[in-house]
DNA sequence: CCACCTCCATTACGACTGTAATGTAACAGA
DNA sequence: TCTGTTACATTACAGTCGTAATGGAGGTGG
């Protein structure tokens, strides 16, 4: 019995297959048939839904944007809180800690050397990167941080490392609250 | 007629046209005949001279490696300088500012998603990051910085995040002078 | 001169790639 | 009930992949 999807779930449950593979395999993306394989399709189902693999990837990529982000505007939204414990709270939600954060994280590492060429990859890195500089300052501003803007810029870098860090060698490596306590002199 | 090569020199010649590719590419691993091409040679001369591919990598990865901890050293050495203007040398020195640096930052980035599953490109990364945060860390010590091995890794945590921001948004993303007054607090 | 070894070029092969083409089942509307 | 469209599955194909295999050219020690 051929199973009838609604055509947007499936389209999230494929894209969520190549985060898990990207996050486990061994960094180049898989193939077709591999990301058939692991959401329980065939490349037909792919061929149907995305036309072609660059469409595919291009989705995915999108997909996990969208995910992290609405995590980390909840975190944003959490309410009474110190700004100290909302930033430590969204530096947190990026980095690879269980397998969701850590597909995202691995789909955001793989799709970066893909847009140094690629304009349309490159715009959700720039999206993805405006979501999280806006965020960072607002909280720098409600702490009276001078120039809350830079902190942010910093502190957005700095994410960047410590998530790479965190994915090669662990968890143990990276301090956010060494970071913050550098960064809020308030 | 055909040039008879010292076996080092092709090496490291075949690395630097990994690193070309590498950086012009869409960023996945180039062929074989692909990197043959770019270095001017044969297939069969990459297998005699590295024996598979991943070894090829592994080598190249190594050569660029060599060649950005040389250059940080001697930034780091260059006398009768300032702690700041020598922590602005270093960072500079990883940016991808010119042809050679931005091969190199797109030989990082493309081997970060690689080192995830593979322990021999992980060491290298190990290495690379322990390298920097020696010389960061000096500096900082010389500058009185408190806690200056917090503020190097901090420093070297942002100057990933700067490396990527060059990378794809253009060198007017990364403002070096901004993250060094944060964190020199002399 | 004769092996011998290094360096390199060519060819070939099997596995794998993305995708086009085709067929089929299930539902929707008329 | 007929028809069309959507949502798949299967097969096939042309191309690329890494690499094994083979052979030749040039330098080297005996």
């Amino acid at each position: 019995m051929r199973e009838r999807w609604i055509p947007d779930a499936r389209r999230n449950a494929v894209a969520d297959a190549v985060g898990r593979l990207l996050m486990r395999g061994h960094g180049t993306f898989p193939g077709m048939r591999e990301i058939a394989a692991e959401a329980g399709v065939t490349t037909g189902t792919l061929q149907h839904h995305f036309g072609t693999k660059d469409d595919l990837l291009l989705f995915a990529l999108e997909h996990h944007c969208r995910r992290c982000a609405d995590r980390l505007r909840a975190r944003s939204e959490e309410g009474a809180r110190s700004p100290r414990q909302t930033l430590s709270a969204i530096v947190t939600e990026l980095l690879p800690l269980d397998e969701e954060r850590a597909a995202e994280t691995s789909v955001a590492k793989a799709f970066v050397s893909r847009a140094t060429t690629d304009p349309g990859f490159a715009a959700h890195y720039r999206a993805q990167r405006k979501i999280l500089l806006d965020l960072l300052g607002e909280q720098f501003e409600r702490a009276n941080t001078p120039d809350p803007l830079a902190a942010a810029a910093i502190l957005a870098q700095a994410v960047e490392g410590m998530r790479t860090d965190c994915l090669l060698l662990g968890p143990d490596a990276v301090e956010v609250d060494a970071v913050l306590d550098r960064l809020l002199v308030a």
